[in-house]
DNA sequence: AGGATTTATGCAACCGGTTGCAAAAAGCTG
DNA sequence: CAGCTTTTTGCAACCGGTTGCATAAATCCT
């Protein structure tokens, strides 16, 4: 059924060896068999078995990009970039949904099957057994989205989570809030976990500050809403820093319901800067996190890696910015 | 540095054929052996390679997954699906994004050089020269959520858009709106084609009525906001079934915006159902898009295909319904 | 126990490519 | 044109598996 090197070779009149060489980058053939071979490859239409020269080269040019987070729509743009990216370097996406994975080294077991060049995990959290089961098969890992060395075997592309506490922090108490609040995802989620401690460090240099902590169950709108429907239930702090947009919009959404306006009443401040937190009518003011950059630095980063696999380990931190929009209240005139 | 086959049969004293039939189903192999084998494999931590191995079956276990949508947030929930469905079946998706593909061709190029099993390509449209590069390449193709009989070579798993236009203005009719409207997606897109096909089609039998028609350029927030606003320069329509979920809320954003009143004065039918729909403070009143039992109907098709080949092609078209949210009056009470 | 059958095993060829090596062809120099 | 260098080319082995076939071992039967 298909058509091979050998077919070509025959109609060319050549050897494989020159079929072969005509279609690798800077092999030794002359211009006229080239041409030779051209033809015929184009009279039967063939193109080259990726998998089978893989087995000689030992490339396959293919990279497991795994993620669990099939629910939060930040992640459509992520993967947008990451297969955009990963094609444009001739670089194929094998898409991995670790979601109900029971075990997360049969996934590892798999890429392994699939020789996969490198894997590239956009997640914050990287499940325990990864590092060592990827260091073990010899293929390179870059965690996007991940924790600052939360593994000295993988390379960590992301933003810092601490430093984003401690933003949400300052800024609140550069607009005048007093009774401030963190409003979490899930408490198991390493990039909650570490803007909390940012939150509470920076809060310590704030001594006229007030602070109440919570989790929300799940990063989703459904758990920002009912979270902060429970909250309301008591005289809610004056601005909320939450975990996430899509939590902030659930969060906004239990506020409204209420009666309760924002931003005078009380302020949200998001995280991610999704494309939904500019959508008019939601307005969220937000830590804008810089998926583009991290994105294509992750990619670059597995480019390096591929042509030096034992690279040293290193970490590359984004720094984040908040976007004004209309859900907290504006800075006070300078001066 | 990877163990392979004979590094197995040597530790276990067999041969690389007896290796090779203990790790496939049903080859003949005795209880002694293949224990033997198993524990030699065990100490090296050997896995087949999966690709070496395809090279003499013909089967990769790969699926291209092929969509130019990486835009609209349901797109996210589809493709949590479809990964799911095709890891439970053993199946990779080998993910890739047209958007900005220049040649569709060369997707359908590297794919036959990955030896894909099959592609499916999640899109309401199908590029023109997909059908016969697939089926040259002798690559069975699904088109889920594509369109009914859109090439008599491929299989099409989706929903009747022109049924879905003749169901909107039924509703519409139902529920005692006079002055309806049509509010497509970017009239190049042949879902959008189909319902407006549809709901002429149906208007015609309901001689009351009068339409307007319209298309918004991006099946996108912005879009259909734009769209909305310079709709409601002029008087409004009474009702608006708008091309998808998220032009609706871009539409009822600016009807917002404009202090009118949904469903009251103007009511709003979408198309999707996605999950952003049901929330609270959007509580979109749409048409249910059976996504889940499309994306499960798509992969056992294919799994049909890939055990047979030559399949006459069919289309498998799911019914739609209306969820009754807040954006469209109630039906009359009956009776 | 001996022969007929069934089951297990290894050999060797093959899948579709790549590549080191040696021989052949081409190019250069004087 | 001989002699030397450089470029092309084909052969054959290899990548990591699978599989048809022939033989060896085990099992069955009377």
């Amino acid at each position: 059924m298909a058509v091979t090197l050998k077919d070509v070779a025959e109609l060319a009149g050549v050897s494989r060896s020159a079929v072969s060489r005509s279609f690798t980058e800077g092999a030794s053939v002359s211009a006229r068999t080239r041409a030779k071979v051209e033809k015929a490859a184009r009279e039967l239409g063939y193109s080259p078995n990726a998998l089978a020269s893989s087995l000689t080269t030992g490339r396959t040019k293919l990279i497991g990009l795994v993620s669990n987070n099939f629910h939060n729509p930040i992640f459509l743009e992520i993967f947008d970039l990451f297969t955009r990216g990963l094609q444009e370097r001739g670089l194929r996406p094998l898409l991995v949904n670790l979601s109900d994975e029971t075990a997360p080294g049969n996934s590892v077991r798999m890429l392994r099957q699939y020789s996969v060049d490198g894997a590239i995990v956009a997640s914050s959290t990287l499940p325990t057994d990864f590092a060592p089961a990827f260091h073990e098969a010899g293929i390179p890992v870059v965690n996007a989205f991940g924790r600052y060395a939360s593994d000295p075997r993988v390379h960590t592309v992301g933003i810092d989570n601490i430093a984003c506490g401690r933003l949400a922090v300052k800024s609140f108490a550069a607009r005048g809030y007093r009774r401030i609040a963190f409003m979490g995802g899930p408490e198991a989620a390493t990039s909650t976990q570490d803007r909390h401690a940012g939150f509470m460090a920076e809060l310590a240099a704030h001594p006229g500050l007030e602070a109440s902590i919570s989790f929300a169950g799940a990063y989703s709108f459904e758990g920002g809403r009912r979270e902060m429907q429970r909250l309301l239930q008591a005289p809610p702090a004056e601005a909320y820093f939450c975990g996430d947009d899509v939590l902030s919009i659930g969060a906004l959404s239990a506020l409204r319901d209420h009666g309760v306006s924002v931003p005078e009443e009380v302020g949200v401040l998001g995280l991610n800067d999704m494309e939904m937190a500019g959508w008019a009518g939601i307005d969220l003011t937000t830590i804008h996190q810089p998926i583009r950059q991290i994105v294509t630095s992750s990619i670059e980063l597995m480019m390096a890696m591929l042509g030096e696999p034992d690279r040293y380990p290193e970490a590359r931190v984004f720094p984040c910015r908040i976007i004004e929009r209309a859900t907290l209240r504006p800075l006070p005139e300078a001066g």
